[in-house]
Formats: structure tokens, C-alpha cells, sequence
DNA sequence: CACACGGATCGATCAACGGC
DNA sequence: GCCGTTGATCGATCCGTGTG
């Protein structure tokens, strides 16, 4: 893929709206019992909704077909997102991610293993949040990517007592994976399928898996960028915001519990078409950010499309601990005169931390004088930089007079008792040094003036 | 709505260094 | 040689934020 279509799709504000779904014609509405150890497949297959919406949706079962495993079966549903197919402004061939080291750097860690093949990417839907026990995941998606696009993968649980078979038909797929990639995963997601594995005695390998929660890097990368305009980094902000998609008619994330237990009580699938809808998109999106991101890391500053996203870009270095990268993104973040004012400022600090601390002071200090020029006199990093700049003309510039001045100004913004006893401090040695040299010049003055 | 995580912040500590 | 300062690091704590 060539870096220019890159950064156009990146760019691209457009919106796309997913169309809605052909509607079939409605159908009678029959009411089925469900047995609770079983689940009637050909009636769960066609039957009632509540809403209007959902009494024309078709159910995601339609084209469900079992898998049997020793625990005995569940339902599969599969689709494929060919090279030709689009989501949002990205083409389904650009979302393949060959896992190498950039992945690393995401995750903060090393998590790809010598000959990385598969990613496995995951999403749950689940009858709850608080993630104990007695969350269940009904709807478990899993998509990979290869040259010809996007396959996804969906384990329905169709019944609370197919749950064993739905973990072990998920195993088997984990199984073949080399690398899990989620959102929010490693607080949500990995630990409800641990702790319903524990209780089913069904070894799950995804707690083994070497693991990219994209959330931390999402973070890191966008939220300053302000992409998703309050700064949100839920999936479906920067899904707008990365993938140019707005979802019309999603379901939104607290009705998905209700709808499972609609669909237990009644049979009726067809209210779950959203959901089912809702967990693809969300694997598909996830699949996006995380080649957008991969896609960031190994092409580096000039792949940035934003101030925010170079000041990201350069956290992400700093954390993997590639300084020369991470320092010319916080540079060329810093430098970018159509920035946010508080994103360049926050760059410009960077840069002053990262020169210190290999001792080119003066480089740090042109680049404390650029935070002063940036931020507001009363924040945090002003106050910063007026120390460390009083600092520097006390010791190593021995301009005192300077030192004194800073020294002022970071006493005026004090933030705390102990930042005010400590610049006092501060101001108390620089008079002493100002009078004990004036004083010796004096001296020197009348020593000359007597010759 | 529960829960866990990451970050920001602050204070304590310690080694290294320089001034007197 | 003593003493003060700097800068790095570590741990505790708090707050904001993501998941269905």
C-alpha cells in the first residue's frame, strides 16, 4: 500500500453511513417456549421482535450452523470482507496486519513470537459489565486477517446451557492463533472468558496468548489528537473519527444485555441481528485502528496526519524506548504552528525532559523557554519550567540575575505550600549569591580605584 | 450500573557532583 | 571534607475512562 493513499484515507472527513440492511417482509409472530437445557434451532431461527426495526430484521441465525465439540454444540456464524469491500474509508485489503515489531511497540512489550502468523482479533458480547462470575459471553467475535481480506468468525450461545461448548469451540480457534488483539481486553474481555473457563473447567488458551489491548495505544496516539472532538477514545468515537463511519441505528451498548434475555425468554433472534451487526463492526473497526496504528509506528512521522497525532506517534516511542524517534515526533509536533497551543506546549516539555536527561541543557532550555511561551503562566508545566530554568541560570549559566527572575515567577504560581517553601528557598540563596557578589565587586571596585 | 487500568502527581530516597 | 543541590527512581494515591 503506498504512503499517499494512506494519509488521504487518514485525512478524509467524509462521513459513510452504513446503509441499512435489505429488510425481508414481516413475518407471523409465533410464541415458542424454550426449554432450558435446549433450544428449539428451526423455531429460534424466524421469530418475534418488539420493535418495529426488529420485527423486519431477519435473524442472524438464518445462516447459523452448528459445531459440535465434546461439551457438545453451540451455533457459528461466518462472513468474509473481501478485497473489493469497504468499511468506512478503508478498503478490507489495507486491514491486513502482518504482526511484527511495530505490534511491540503498541503493546509496550514484546508480544510477537519469532514467526508471528495469525493476529486473532476479539470482541465479546456479554449479559453484563461487572466482568465476575456471572457474566456470560453469549456472542464471542473473532475476525483474522489474510491477502484476500477480513474472515469473521461468531459463536452464539444459544442457550445458558451450551456455554461449555461455546468456550471449547472458541478454544479451538484461539488455538491457532499466534497473537490476540482486543479493546479494552485486558480488563474486560480475556478476564470473562478466564473466569467462565475456570468455572466450565474448559482450558481457553487466550490468557496464554501474547496480547495488544489496542485501548493504552489508542490513548495514547489519539486522545490528545482530538480526533474524536472531546477527546473520547471509546471504539465508536474513533471509528468517526479513523474509519469515517457513523453507525445508524447501533445498538447501543446497554440494551445489548436485554436483548439476550429477551431472546432466552421468548426464542425470538431477530431483535440480536443489531447485536450481531454491532459485534462486526466493532471487530472490523478494531481491525482498522489497529493498521492505522501499526501503520503509524512503522512509517513514523512522516504517516502522521495531525499535531496530536505526531505529540501520540512520540509518546508511544518514548514508552517503547526509541528516543530518537519519540524526540523528532515531540519536535515536529512542537514546531507545528497550526497546533493546539496545549498539545505543542506539552511537546515542548517533552523535548526540555528528554534533552536534560541527556545532559544537552541547552537544548532543554530553549525548549523550557518555548513551554513559557506556550502555556498559560499558571499551569503546572509553566511553573516547571520556570524552576527548571532558575536552575539553569543558578548552575550552569550563572546568570543570577535571571535565576532570580524565574525564580519569582515560579514563586508566584506556587501550587502548594511545600512548591512555595521550596522556591522561597530558592530566592533566599540567589539574594545571598546577588549581595555576596556585589559585594565582592564593590571591594574590587575600590581595590582598582585605589591603584 | 462494577471493576480495573493507566496517567498524573507528589513525596521520599539516594548517588553524584560542585561550591566553599 | 562537609554540605547543599540536582536529577533519577520508586511507591502511594487519586482520578478519569473504557467495557455490555
Amino acid at each position: 500500500m503506498d504512503l499517499s493513499r494512506f494519509r488521504d484515507a487518514a485525512r478524509q472527513t467524509r462521513r459513510v453511513v452504513v446503509p441499512p440492511r435489505a429488510v425481508p417482509p414481516a413475518r407471523e409472530l409465533v410464541y415458542v417456549p424454550v426449554d432450558a437445557d435446549g433450544y428449539p434451532l428451526d423455531q429460534v431461527r424466524s421469530w418475534c421482535a418488539e420493535s418495529e426495526d426488529d420485527q423486519l430484521a431477519s435473524s442472524p441465525l438464518e445462516d447459523a450452523r452448528d459445531v459440535s465439540t465434546a461439551y457438545g454444540s453451540c451455533l457459528v456464524v461466518e462472513r468474509d470482507y473481501l478485497i473489493d469491500e469497504r468499511h468506512g474509508c478503508w478498503s478490507c485489503a489495507d486491514l491486513h496486519v502482518e504482526p511484527d515489531d511495530a505490534l511491540d511497540v503498541l503493546a509496550g512489550k514484546a508480544i510477537t513470537r519469532a514467526q508471528p502468523q495469525r493476529v486473532l482479533y476479539v470482541d465479546l458480547e456479554t449479559t453484563g459489565l461487572s466482568g465476575g462470575a456471572g457474566t456470560v459471553p453469549f456472542l464471542v467475535g473473532c475476525a483474522w486477517t489474510d491477502a484476500e481480506g477480513v474472515h469473521l468468525r461468531q459463536f452464539f450461545l444459544p442457550s445458558f446451557s451450551a456455554e461449555r461448548a461455546l468456550l471449547a469451540a472458541v478454544a479451538d480457534l484461539v488455538g491457532e492463533a499466534d497473537c490476540l488483539v482486543t479493546f479494552n481486553g485486558r480488563t474486560f474481555d480475556v478476564p470473562v472468558i478466564e473466569v467462565r473457563g475456570a468455572f466450565h473447567r474448559v482450558a481457553v488458551p487466550l490468557c496464554d496468548l501474547p496480547h495488544l489491548d489496542m485501548l493504552p495505544p489508542a490513548r495514547q496516539l489519539w486522545r490528545s489528537a482530538s480526533v474524536a472532538g472531546d477527546g473520547s477514545c471509546r471504539l465508536m468515537a474513533l471509528e468517526e473519527a479513523l474509519v469515517g463511519l457513523t453507525r445508524e441505528g447501533d445498538v447501543p451498548g446497554w440494551e445489548i444485555p436485554g436483548r439476550y434475555f429477551a431472546f432466552i425468554r421468548h426464542g425470538d433472534a431477530r431483535a440480536l441481528e443489531a447485536v450481531f451487526h454491532h459485534n462486526r463492526c466493532d471487530l472490523l473497526t478494531l481491525a482498522a485502528l489497529t493498521a492505522r496504528a501499526r501503520f503509524l509506528v512503522r512509517h513514523g512521522l512522516e504517516a502522521t496526519a495531525s499535531t496530536g497525532e505526531r505529540f501520540g506517534l512520540a509518546r508511544l516511542y518514548h514508552r517503547a524506548g526509541r528516543l530518537e524517534q519519540a524526540e523528532a515526533c515531540y519536535r515536529a509536533a512542537a514546531d507545528d504552528s497550526e497546533g493546539k497551543p496545549s498539545i505543542r506546549g506539552a511537546a515542548w516539555r517533552a523535548v526540555a525532559l528528554l534533552c536534560r536527561r541527556a545532559r544537552r541543557y541547552a537544548e532543554a532550555t530553549v525548549a523550557w523557554e518555548q513551554v513559557l511561551a506556550l502555556e498559560p503562566e499558571e499551569t503546572p508545566s509553566a511553573r516547571e519550567a520556570r524552576e527548571a530554568l532558575a536552575i539553569h541560570h543558578e548552575h550552569r549559566a550563572r546568570n543570577l540575575e535571571r535565576a532570580r527572575a524565574h525564580a519569582e515567577h515560579a514563586l508566584a504560581i506556587a501550587a502548594s505550600a511545600a512548591q512555595r517553601a521550596g522556591v522561597a528557598h530558592r530566592l533566599a540563596r540567589l539574594d545571598k549569591k546577588i549581595a555576596r557578589q556585589a559585594s565582592s565587586l564593590t571591594g574590587r571596585f575600590w581595590e582598582l580605584g585605589e591603584t
